[in-house]
DNA sequence: CTGAAAGCGCTTACAG
DNA sequence: CTGAAAGCGCTTACAG
């Protein structure tokens, strides 16, 4: 607590004072066996009471390791950080981690860009989350040598990947909500991922789902075009669900069923509904997308498809570490099942 | 793509091919403006076409820097990203990150060990959250020179931290039960922090709480003690909150009010409730911590301490940068507000 | 069991 | 405007 400008000990410090050299002073640290008990007992102890402990950056360059994963952030933090879903994968990845001893370092943009942030990003590993990769990021991490885990990302391209079918699971519960005889429906998507590449042929997560629930439409004689069915775009926040509202009622009035991409959007609209005192289901059904903790507390509580966003994080973590440690070699893709989850918030549709 | 070993390109390689120095190459990366303009374009022009990217880890030795701060996690991984008030304050740090362009480690505890982590962290600061802290880690950081803010820590020890007045805060709020009447009271307190330093005379947040509760009792001529008040200990996950109500029940069949630290605590009882069809308040008041969101979307809705989960992170991370760019020296402690939120779940007591 | 020395891949004061 | 060289603080093959 001196004034003088603290220096950290290093290693050569711990060698001069001990007697010992720095290759046993290392040693000391890493591979005790290889130095007789009084060596390491004089060199930790020195290292002690000069409070030395190695320093990881220079550890690290030595070994060529980071010792922690990346999470790469989309966009905008506050959709990310404010996302159960995304917070009940992170929590899978971490898992990991602490099994792995790595650290999970959550990475934003660097100076606004992606890009740059994955030019820097000190990791060994790096798992996104739908993102509609764009090319540029997925050959920087190449050249560097960082392998890439993409969850809810584009199973089209070729990069390893942890999905579920988010084709058949949306066609499967927009059936359900056909079944009920729902036939004014607004669809909210997400908005596409801001970072896809347009030129390239690429599938999002968003466009597989309006196309599974377009398919399901066909089956009953409808289509995403047609003046019944609208579609509204939305942000994946609870505050985007709670505005949406007044826009869904605008642009259909006789809507019955409103079918979104995310169940913290509908939990925000029932949020609307209820202070707007709208009976659900009677008035207006609203499905999910996800099934959080969340949708099973309010009331009435959400139809949703059930995904398990805290196995996806360990898979693709796991995977992840396949691919840090060498095990494997080829793209391998993982397709966790999902479940369709009927509530109370989904209610036939009465003329 | 080849199966020779890929060896990612170094400065030197860059140096040799472009016919510059390696001092040359650094600087058309970092400060382009002292070299020749031709000599810049010449050297990008060759990274770019090896797929050349800085080594991060060798700058950051060379720059002493890690670019990054670290969240630590107290012992378990399930409690802590669980926990939406957690993650609510993790929001907050990543935003500072973000505009600082840091990323955020989130640590582990290292073969189990919290000590060895901090040992070990690649970071330029660290942020911990509701931990005791041991001596022994404030011991640690300080001799590794690495700067530390504690949210919601033991405002008695001497470290930089970021705080509510917790005791008021609880005084307040079991006021307001009182107040209705409620005189069958069960708390529900959060367990110690495992890492309390025992032999120290450390105030944890738990206790602050449990101290604030006590004065209001006393107010109204009740005590700890006192046969109708009984304190039961939890988890701070939604789990605990649904395993809790027998006991609850158990330990005093008369109970009207339940007090807790959580609102994750709060709603999983109050789920339970639901399940069991008691009725809430009429049968049972219940009374959270923190104001998460969830709070206000489930019914009813729960009364609750509103306390800024965003902003304690935006605080203790602006605190924690200011400490790390050495803007400042002294042992700062921030208190932000909190208030009172009353809701349906607090009741009056009907004898 | 122990140590001298090269190497990890950058940055930067200094000299020209 | 450009470069040779020292330095950041470790690890580790090699020799003894």
């Amino acid at each position: 607590m001196n004034d003088i400008k603290k220096k950290r000990p290093t290693i050569k410090d711990i060698a001069k004072e001990s007697g010992y050299s720095k290759t046993a002073v290392s040693f000391a640290f890493n591979e005790p066996s290889r130095l007789s008990s009084e060596a390491v007992k004089k060199i930790l102890e020195t290292a002690n009471s000069l409070g030395y402990f190695p320093n990881p950056l220079a550890r690290n360059l030595s070994l060529q390791k980071h010792f922690s994963i990346g999470f790469l952030l989309p966009q905008n933090i506050n959709h990310t950080m404010n996302n159960p879903y995304i917070l009940k994968v992170i929590e899978g990845i971490s898992k990991v981690c602490e099994s792995e001893n790595y650290t999970l370092t959550i990475i934003p943009p660097l100076r606004s860009s992606i890009e740059e942030a994955v030019k820097s990003a000190a990791v060994d590993g790096l798992i996104t989350m739908g993102m509609g990769l764009e090319n540029k990021i997925v050959e920087i991490l190449d050249k560097r040598n960082i392998p890439l885990v993409a969850i809810d990302g584009n199973p089209s391209q070729n990069i390893p990947s942890v999905n579920i079918d988010d084709e058949r699971a949306s066609h499967d519960i927009m059936c359900e909500v056909l079944k009920r005889g729902h036939r004014n429906i607004t669809i909210v998507s997400l908005s596409e991922d801001l970072f896809t590449d347009k030129i390239s042929n690429i599938k999002t997560v968003p466009l597989l789902r309006r196309q599974g629930y377009e398919r399901a439409l066909k089956e009953y004689g409808l289509s995403l075009t047609d003046e019944r069915i609208s579609i509204l775009l939305s942000e994946c926040t609870f505050e985007d669900g709670v505005n949406l509202y007044s826009q869904i009622i605008s642009q259909q009035p006789s809507v019955s069923c409103v079918v979104t991409m995310s169940d913290i959007v509908a939990i925000g609209i029932l949020y609307k509904l209820r202070v707007e005192k709208i009976d659900v289901p009677a008035t207006l059904s609203v499905v999910g997308f996800d099934n959080l903790l969340e949708s099973k507390l309010i009331s009435p509580r959400l139809t949703t498809v059930d995904q398990p966003g805290l196995d996806k994080g360990i898979f693709a973590s796991n995977l992840l570490f396949d691919y840090i440690k060498g095990k494997i070699e080829n793209t391998t893709r993982i397709e966790v099942p999902y479940k369709v989850i009927i509530r109370e918030s989904l209610g036939e549709f009465n003329a």
